[in-house]
DNA sequence: TTGTATGCGTTATCAG
DNA sequence: CTGATAACGCATACAA
């Protein structure tokens, strides 16, 4: 790695970077001591100190073109205005705009986020929890949860942490999902209207509590509907995406179970879905409808366009953060989980069974 | 915004959240000066300190689960082994790829990015910058550069910054660009070789390298080719997205100018010409091929699968993490431009003209 | 109301 | 080779 060395050159290199102005430059500035500065400057403590005087600190300050490190800050305050942002994957599309309805609402607040990308790597993910703690991150977003986490019950404990889009089933911290079970409802009981008994459900994975709730929500209206509820019209999938998906469609397909339907745990299975479907020369929907989950952004120039259940991405994010916000101003505030309602859109994948 | 008087409570809360040690516990327990302990743990000054104590500091560190803190570090060395990454949206697909890239190539490094997006908005920019500095980031990857972006030279001759993807005119800036010239030479050379005469261009953003080099490209293939080169056959679009591609292509097509295929600045404004093309009950390929730039994901699973010009995003994204981890490394070093060869994806939006 | 002193955790520069 | 000490920039008890 680069030696410290470096530090002189550097200052050559970037000569004319002057050094930013400190505290101790305004106060000198102003003729008052850099505690009085200090005080002066923060909201907090301005009440304190005299109103010329807090004013004459102030021009000096923007003469200086001041502005307060926050490293320094943050050495004493143990505080840092930062949250860190857990994400599995961000080239997964579902993701980005979650961040962006993250930054929204912490960006008010004067709050910044650090985003990391485990990888779905459980030891990727202690390694970089532990370098957002050790960056003296505020609290945790965290969208990597699986039901069983002891990582994240442990992280909990120890600071302040929001789960987005994924829950856990450890005790004690707060989440922020999307209500699967109602839009798996919605997407089967759209099917059903159309005609639909014999509708099939990739499952993603198990240990997720996406995976788990639209499987249970699936299998629920298929009763509630007293659709076919052969136990082989369901296929799991070990992750989200399209190869599993179109695996799992073709295990189905073979299963030669009769099937006029398919309701994907979400947009990628059902993605890999229309690849298999097309392997096998059948055609969505004609010969199979096909129903995705999560509303990833392009879906609607797909050929044909996917029915899906849109969940609000950038709301759910938003909702965590501010959830984050409020934990981070009342540590002691219980922690709860709220569920954003998802949206049925239907487009050219579903169609009523032939004959 | 959140009292530091919530600290106390914050103790209350999260009890059980041991203090962190600190070098000064691992030099106690290791019985040695906190200031040897620091050169012992220190890659860099380890060897100044005697193999044995060396030993006997590591097992207290191990002991007691050490880990430096950053923060503290950073006070006193003012490096941070951190960088800025400036985004325009994350939410676009093509940059998610070049920021793992750039997270790859950086984490061996022992490095980390700090996002920020920017919504194309210079004012934003200057602020998120800003922060970036005064969070003390030990260099800059900017992936929103303007040919005219005054912002850039003034920080880039204060320290480190390596643009990706959008180059600039203004001068001693490194950067990484895609080979924009060679890539659009491929996409008209490719439909000028299936029969095209008539071939559009839709032209992106003219402050941007990329809008305007890849208007240049177009022209000068039209010319090398002996292409149908009326003016009228170029169409500009004010941003890279899909609503501009499509009034472009509603304005070619009311143009009347004969047009057999659109070479399309970008993946999202070819996206937008399939949108118009349909509205308008044209097919593509049959009555127009439309070729892509970039090689968002997906592509291939649009009616019909888009043809397109596929910039290596990942190494786009190493290579200038690693441009960037050199001149940090040696800041005297000259400003480097590097270009990365792109590769023609044929898929189904091109066939030859009728007739 | 203001100044003073101290500490946050680390590294660098001295002595020894 | 190791220990002592002084910063780094800021915030905050405490003293004045």
């Amino acid at each position: 790695m680069a030696g410290l060395s470096m530090r002189k050159q550097q200052t050559n290199a970037y000569a004319c970077a002057m050094r930013r102005p400190t505290l101790h430059d305004v106060a000198a500035r102003a003729s008052v001591h850099p505690g009085t500065a200090s005080r002066a400057l923060n909201p907090r403590t301005r009440h304190l100190v005299s109103p010329v005087t807090a004013r004459r600190v102030d021009r000096a300050a923007r003469a200086l073109g001041y502005r307060a490190n926050p490293i320094a800050r943050g050495l004493k305050t143990a505080r840092t205005a930062t949250v860190g942002l857990v994400l599995p994957d961000l080239t997964n599309p579902l993701f980005p705009p979650i961040v962006r309805g993250i930054e929204d609402a912490l960006r008010p607040a004067g709050y910044s986020a650090w985003i990391v990308n485990t990888d779905n790597d459980p030891e990727r993910e202690r390694t970089l929890v532990d370098s957002l703690r050790s960056r003296h991150v505020d609290g945790l977003i965290v969208a990597t949860a699986r039901l069983d986490h002891p990582l994240l019950r442990e992280t909990a404990a120890e600071l302040p942490v929001v789960l987005v889009n994924r829950g856990t089933a450890e005790p004690g911290v707060s989440q922020v999902t999307p209500d699967d079970a109602l839009g798996i409802e919605q997407a089967v009981r759209h099917l059903a209207g159309l005609g639909h008994r014999h509708v099939a459900h990739l499952a993603g994975p198990q240990d997720l509590s996406t995976g788990v709730e639209r499987l249970r929500a699936y299998r629920r209206a298929v009763a509630d509907l007293g659709l076919d509820d052969a136990p082989g019209l369901v296929e799991r999938c070990g992750t989200w995406n399209e190869d599993e998906g179109a695996a799992a469609t073709h295990r189905l397909l073979d299963s030669g179970l009769p099937c006029t339907a398919v309701c994907a745990g979400n947009d990628l299975l059902a993605l890999g879905c229309y690849d298999a479907l097309r392997e096998r020369g059948l055609s969505c929907p004609r010969d199979v409808s096909v129903v995705g989950f999560n509303g990833m952004p392009f879906l609607d120039k797909l050929r044909p366009p996917l029915t899906t259940v849109r969940i609000p991405h950038h709301e759910l994010g938003a909702e965590a953060a501010r959830m984050l916000l409020a934990q981070l101003d009342d540590p002691d505030r219980h922690p709860r989980s709220v569920r954003l309602p998802p949206e049925l859109i239907i487009r050219g994948s579903t169609r009523a069974p032939r004959s």
